[in-house]
DNA sequence: TTCCAGGACCGGG
DNA sequence: CCCGGTCATGGA
C-alpha cells in the first residue's frame, strides 16, 4: 500500500481487493452515501469523510495521513489481505459472488454503533434502517460538522426513555435500542471483554440484551469486532443456504465464514428473480 | 389490501 | 425443544 499527502488530501493506491462502493453499500455499514459527483460521504469513529476512488488512486479528502492511519486504514481493514483470503473459496457459487462484487472488506466498525445498528435492522428493510439510524444520529449525536452527527454514546441513549425516542419511529425495536445503551453503559456489556472471548462466548455475551438473538450477535461480532468467522444468517442467506448448502457452507470457508456470507448475501439479494437462481425456493419460504 | 423487510420474544404444546 | 403469533413502520 502506497500513502501519499497530496495538497490537504490523502491519496493511496496499490491496495488489492478494496472498492470502496462495494465496501459501503454491502448491508454491513448504514451511514454512507454517494454524491452526484460520485463521491462517498461517510460518518463512522465520531468522524467524517468524502473519498473518490478512480482507476489510479483512492483519495481520502481533506485528511492528515495520521488520521488515516489511526481511522480510515483500520476501518476499511487495509492490512488484512483478502486476495489471501478469497482465493482460499474453491466453491462455484461463491466464486460468482466474489467475481460480482470483488472488492467487499469486512469493516471495522465500532462495536457499540455495530450492535445499535443491527438491533434496529432486524425485520427491517435497509433504506428503513438508514433512516432510523440517521434519525438517532440527528437526534442525540454529537455534531462532527455540517450535517453530520456522530453515533450516540450508549451513556448518551441510557438517561431516555421511550417517548425522547417517539420521532424515531422505530417500533418495537425502541425498548431494544433502550437495553442495550443501559446494559452498555453500566458496564453489564464490556466491549473490551467481547473482544478477546471466542465467537461463542461473545454471542452469549451479547444475548443478554433484549432484542438480541443469533442473527445480531453474529451481525456485531463480525462488523463490530473483526471475528470473520462469524456466520450471520438472514432471510436472504437462511434461502441461499436451503438451496445451495443444506450440509452447511463448504469446508474453505473455515475460519472465514463471514466473508463468505458477505459476498453471498450482497450477490443474492441484489438479484429481481430469485428463482432464476433458486429455483426451488419458490414453496420454501 | 396484503405482503415483506439483514429477527426476536413469548406462550403453549 | 419447537412452533406460530406478535411486534411497528413504510414501501412495493
Amino acid at each position: 500500500m502506497q500513502i501519499k499527502q497530496i495538497g490537504a488530501d490523502v491519496a493511496i493506491k496499490n491496495i488489492p481487493c478494496f472498492n470502496v462502493e462495494n465496501c459501503v453499500f454491502s448491508g454491513q455499514t448504514f451511514r454512507w452515501t454517494k454524491k452526484s459527483d460520485g463521491t462517498f460521504h461517510g460518518i463512522a469513529m465520531d468522524k467524517s469523510v468524502d473519498i473518490e476512488q478512480n482507476s489510479e488512486n483512492i483519495i481520502f479528502k481533506n485528511i492528515s495521513i495520521d488520521d488515516f492511519n489511526i481511522v480510515w486504514r483500520t476501518y476499511f481493514d487495509l492490512d488484512t489481505d483478502y486476495e489471501k483470503i478469497l482465493s482460499c473459496f474453491n466453491d462455484e457459487t461463491i466464486k460468482k459472488a466474489v467475481t460480482a462484487y470483488y472488492g467487499i472488506r469486512i469493516l471495522n466498525q465500532d462495536p457499540w454503533e455495530t450492535l445499535c445498528s443491527f438491533i434496529i435492522s432486524q425485520n427491517n428493510n435497509i433504506p428503513r434502517i438508514k433512516g432510523i439510524i440517521s434519525r438517532l444520529c440527528n437526534m442525540y449525536g454529537e455534531k462532527i460538522s455540517g450535517n453530520d452527527y456522530a453515533f450516540p454514546k450508549p451513556e448518551k441513549l441510557a438517561e431516555l426513555n421511550k417517548a425522547d425516542l417517539i420521532d424515531l419511529r422505530a417500533g418495537f425495536r425502541t425498548k431494544y435500542i433502550l437495553d442495550a445503551a443501559r446494559k452498555t453503559a453500566n458496564g453489564e456489556i464490556q466491549p473490551e471483554k467481547i473482544h478477546i472471548m471466542s465467537i461463542e462466548e461473545a454471542a452469549k455475551e451479547l444475548k443478554k440484551i433484549k432484542g438480541v438473538g443469533d442473527k445480531v450477535a453474529a451481525c456485531t461480532l463480525l462488523y463490530g469486532y473483526g471475528k470473520k468467522d462469524a456466520f450471520p444468517v438472514d432471510v436472504w442467506v437462511k434461502r441461499i443456504m436451503q438451496y445451495y448448502y443444506p450440509d452447511g457452507l463448504p469446508k474453505c470457508t473455515e475460519g472465514y465464514k463471514g466473508v463468505a456470507q458477505m459476498y453471498l448475501f450482497e450477490y443474492f439479494r441484489n438479484k429481481k428473480t430469485l428463482e432464476e437462481y433458486l429455483p426451488q425456493s419458490k414453496n420454501k419460504n
